[in-house]
DNA sequence: TTTTAATTTTAGATTTGTCTAAATTTTATT
DNA sequence: AATAAAATTTAGACAAATCTAAAATTAAAA
């Protein structure tokens, strides 16, 4: 039996809930996939009878280890078409999502190494996320979200954890992208949104929801990488 | 209504038969596309709702103007596609048609007009055929078969009419490729098989299946051009 | 611990693309 | 021109992926 698209598409969606919540429920997942839980439901069948998830009716699921392999094989797609589009197509790094989003169901393997060999094995994609390799081992990423950061300290973007395009766009806006170095100012404790500064540019207020969603490191755990 | 894969490779098969052909058959269609006969006159209609065909039952069909542009533009980034794989990636020309066929359908128009320059505007994909510019243009060939060259004179591969991944191996074990100049020495009426001469190589004897799916420019033909 | 609420699953329908077998239309042959 | 053959289309079925509405199960609240 086949792994269709949609069936891929499930697949990474449960890998990216499992390693948020550690646990996956089908209306999340419903969610996430702009679906009906019923239709998770159905899916989830399919996927038990191929041994890529372990489930069980009523109780949850999870990927077994071939559901993960293939989960991660979609990812390292996805990304590093990422970095294809914006390295050499000259892509923003906020509009490449959708785009990756069709070329990580392309099935060649040995197109996705040769691609691999080509952008010189890149380590991370565009928004900074890790790209496994071609044995399928991921990079566990040690960063916080912004709204996580202590005051008074500079940390550099690492990462961006969600990514729809109108949250890139404001960020892009606020000229914070990947690398950006900033610093927080201020919070506001009423609705928890920051003050940021970048060099040379005026502070700028960001709300909570994007401060959750800006992942950074510090600059001592950037110092111990090198 | 949206254009689905499947509706993209008829409306491309059918194309390319009307270019060879002239008119399209149902069965011929069928075969082309390796499905029955039924499913195409299925398919015909829904081409036909879409005004992507115009089409009367039992008479015949080719495409719209519309279909035409459509077909144009899937097989403008079939060949933009294999140019990149073997340019840039290192494919053979002989294994990548199949990767290809999945690429044409990424829909995405600013990535393939992105890609067209970065690959340098090419006019002409690893097999030699024309790639249509981003407005539809397609460029013909004048060319003629193998198998239509007279005795004794040189030419030049330009192209290779069909891409079965046996035929092509077939070449490259014989060193016939694109651009390579050959020589006719010998026809054998018996099976109309022929005798040719690459540079530097012993003569090999191809079958007239074979010549017939050689294109070749004469030498004259290709003086002319510069 | 009942009762209520939320979550999840089933049952049955729909759409798209495909199939086989039978019917229809066109083309070729005698 | 009548009949046989070939090509094409219809009718009806099926698999995949989705949906809605209703039923079953689990979790939460009174």
């Amino acid at each position: 039996m086949k792994v269709s698209i949609s069936k891929e598409n499930h697949l990474k969606a449960i890998f990216h809930l499992q390693q948020e919540h550690g646990l996956v429920t089908t209306n999340a997942l419903a969610a996430t996939l702009s679906t009906r839980p019923a239709s998770v439901t159905d899916m989830l069948k399919k996927l038990k009878e191929q041994k890529l998830l372990i489930y069980e009716k009523y109780r949850g699921f999870k990927l077994s280890g071939e559901g993960r392999k293939a989960a991660v094989q979609i990812i390292r797609k996805h990304r590093l078409w990422e970095y294809f589009l914006v390295k050499k197509l000259q892509f923003g790094w906020d509009e490449v999502h959708d785009i990756a989003e069709e070329l990580e169901h392309i099935s060649s393997r040995k197109l996705i190494d040769r691609l691999d060999a080509f952008l010189g094995n890149p380590e991370t994609d565009p928004h900074g996320d890790p790209i496994p390799d071609s044995q399928g081992r991921l990079q566990v990423r040690r960063q916080l979200s912004l709204s996580e950061m202590p005051l008074n300290k500079t940390a550099q973007v690492s990462g961006i954890a969600s990514q729809t395009s109108e949250m890139l766009e404001l960020l892009q806006y606020n000229h914070i992208r990947l690398g950006t170095r900033l610093e927080i100012r201020k919070k506001f404790p009423f609705d928890n949104s920051l003050e940021v500064k970048v060099r040379n540019r005026p502070p700028v207020t960001l709300s909570a929801q994007v401060a959750k969603n800006v992942l950074v490191k510090d600059d001592e755990s950037l110092a111990e990488r090198r």
